[in-house]
DNA sequence: TTGTGTTTTATTGCCTCC
DNA sequence: GGAGGCAATAAAACACAA
């Protein structure tokens, strides 16, 4: 009844009329584990959040927009200055470049250029710290490639099964079978997905194609050291003195693909993959950085590489690997659908680091002081519902993965990038993001010492329950009641971007599931 | 307070696929 | 031809500096 009232004096007012911050962190959600929606995803989604198919239709278009755009953003300021590793970046991003430095299709003549552009590749951005990252969590790629778009690794673990043998990765058993007898790189052929015997189709076969080509490059980079049958980058080195790559590290701030750049065979990643690579030194790593969180942002790296840095791109690598897991997890000891709420910095956000990093700050915070300045209560109602209006979410939203792992149809015939776009954004905004610090850092500042004053514990809380401290602080007398509130009802968005864009810390999804791999 | 720039939302047209 | 997606555009909402 409301909600078709809703609908109605929506269609009615045809002033266009802000998403509440519930709505948008339901979207953005769900956007990061769903670059397309669905019928049945777009139907629910619109009753569970009281808008029309058309308004998720439209918001989730523009938001391929939106991500697009800053892709070609970051692209383009960056240059091509991060290409050193042109095998790399040319083989990812399908097109070759030829002796005039004029691009054209190459050997990949097979790849459909929307299909190419969708994975975010379009604009030749295909990083090797991307693919780096695919690397480490091919295992996770392949279920995506093998079975469905979602990004759940429990939820498809069956098709996986199904489709890989006994959990091999198909891209790990023989990867030097990738390689052309002259060490580079075969073309891309989508035929090549038939070795497995499970042949994807159309979309699949080519994000298989590009990943796979992907994961080779950077086997090929870690030539000897990379061991096919154990954990990934299990090699053992020298202890690195503190402080060795520091100097590195304060250059390599403004690189974001420095992690398979072979001219930086001792960067601060592949030692940090290194330190990864082995089980416990892995867990301990993250278990560190679980436990002591996500609030403290970065100061857990300080130890481990150095001071301002960590600060800001390791964690900020690790943040925005995480993001797209806050809604795929199923496993009950992981993230709750609260943590969806966390991170590390206590402003709700999305995939979208670069960006994120200053929305956070705008509105996360100072969005939110002011406007709980000027109605702390409605904010207070407006977060305590959305909780629960998440929650609710989540479970539709697991619902709908578990249908669509069901659905067979589904996964052959509707083509997703799901997390693998959203890992090559994420890492394109992550360098965009270098760029934006110096602008951020005095917000961040003031942010972290807020932070500190409220948090000093770093105990895990909601960061409603944040928004609800910083409140209190503009208003420390203020009684909260909370209501139940349907979405539509909730106040239209002051902190608009601040949920839906977290710079989450690592999620204890992604670290069971390299822990596992390496087990 | 105001002007300006940015972001978000809505609309429309074109294209591709079935 | 319909559906879905992308791109361009306009306009509202918002942020921010002067």
């Amino acid at each position: 009844m409301q909600s078709e009232e809703n609908k109605l004096s929506m269609e009615k007012n045809k002033k266009r009329r802000l998403k509440t911050p519930a709505q948008l962190t339901a979207l953005e959600n769900f956007y990061n584990d769903h670059k397309y929606l669905t019928e049945e995803m777009k139907s629910e989604l619109a009753e569970e959040l009281e808008l029309t198919e058309k308004q998720i239709s439209g918001w989730f278009c523009h938001r391929r927009l939106k991500d697009k755009k800053l892709m070609n953003d970051e692209v383009g300021a960056n240059g091509r200055q991060d290409r050193s590793s042109g095998v790399i970046q040319d083989r990812g991003s399908g097109l070759v470049q030829d002796s005039c430095g004029s691009t054209k299709h190459g050997d990949y003549r097979y790849l459909d250029p929307k299909e190419v552009e969708s994975h975010g590749l379009y604009n030749h951005e295909f990083s090797a710290a991307d693919m780096t990252y695919a690397q480490r969590n091919n295992h996770h790629y392949a279920e995506n490639d093998s079975a469905t778009d979602n990004t759940s690794s429990e939820s498809c673990s069956s098709l996986q099964d199904r489709l890989l043998p006994q959990g091999q990765d198909q891209y790990d058993m023989e990867p030097s079978s990738h390689l052309m007898p002259n060490g580079s790189l075969p073309p891309l052929n989508p035929k090549g997905a038939n070795n497995m015997g499970y042949k994807p189709s159309g979309y699949l076969k080519v994000k298989g194609e590009i990943e796979h080509v992907a994961i080779t490059a950077v086997k090929k980079q870690l030539g000897n050291h990379f061991q096919e049958d154990g954990p990934l980058l299990s090699v053992e080195f020298d202890t690195i003195p503190p402080g060795a790559f520091e100097g590195q590290i304060a250059d390599l701030a403004n690189e974001g693909y420095y992690a398979a750049n072979p001219a930086l065979p001792n960067s601060p990643e592949v030692s940090a993959a290194k330190k990864q690579s082995s089980g416990s030194r892995y867990d301990s790593y993250f278990t560190k950085l679980r436990s002591q969180d996500s609030h403290k942002e970065g100061s857990d790296f300080g130890s481990l590489h150095g001071p301002d840095l960590q600060d800001k791109k390791p964690h900020k690598h690790i943040n925005q690997r995480a993001s797209f897991h806050s809604f795929t997890n199923h496993l009950p000891h992981k993230n709750s659908s609260l943590d969806l709420y966390v991170d590390s910095t206590g402003e709700a956000s999305a995939y979208n680091g670069a960006k994120n990093h200053r929305m956070g700050t705008k509105h996360g915070f100072e969005g939110m002081r002011s406007d709980s300045a000027s109605n702390p209560s409605d904010h207070y109602e407006e977060n305590a519902v959305a909780v629960k209006q998440i929650d609710s979410l989540l479970h539709l939203y697991n619902n709908i993965n578990l249908k669509n792992v069901q659905k067979s149809e589904y996964v052959k015939s509707k083509p997703s990038n799901l997390v693998h776009k959203s890992q090559i954004y994420l890492n394109a905004e992550e360098k965009g993001l270098t760029k934006r610090m110096a602008k951020e850092e005095k917000f961040n500042g003031d942010r972290k010492l807020k932070k500190q004053y409220h948090d000093p514990d770093g105990i895990k809380v909601l960061s409603n329950e944040k928004m609800v401290a910083k409140r209190a602080k503009v208003d420390p007398f203020q009684q909260y009641d909370v209501k139940q509130t349907p979405v539509s009802d909730l106040e239209p968005r002051k902190v608009q971007r601040s949920a839906a864009e977290m710079p989450s810390s690592f999620s204890e999804d992604e670290t069971a599931e390299t822990s596992s791999s390496v087990d």
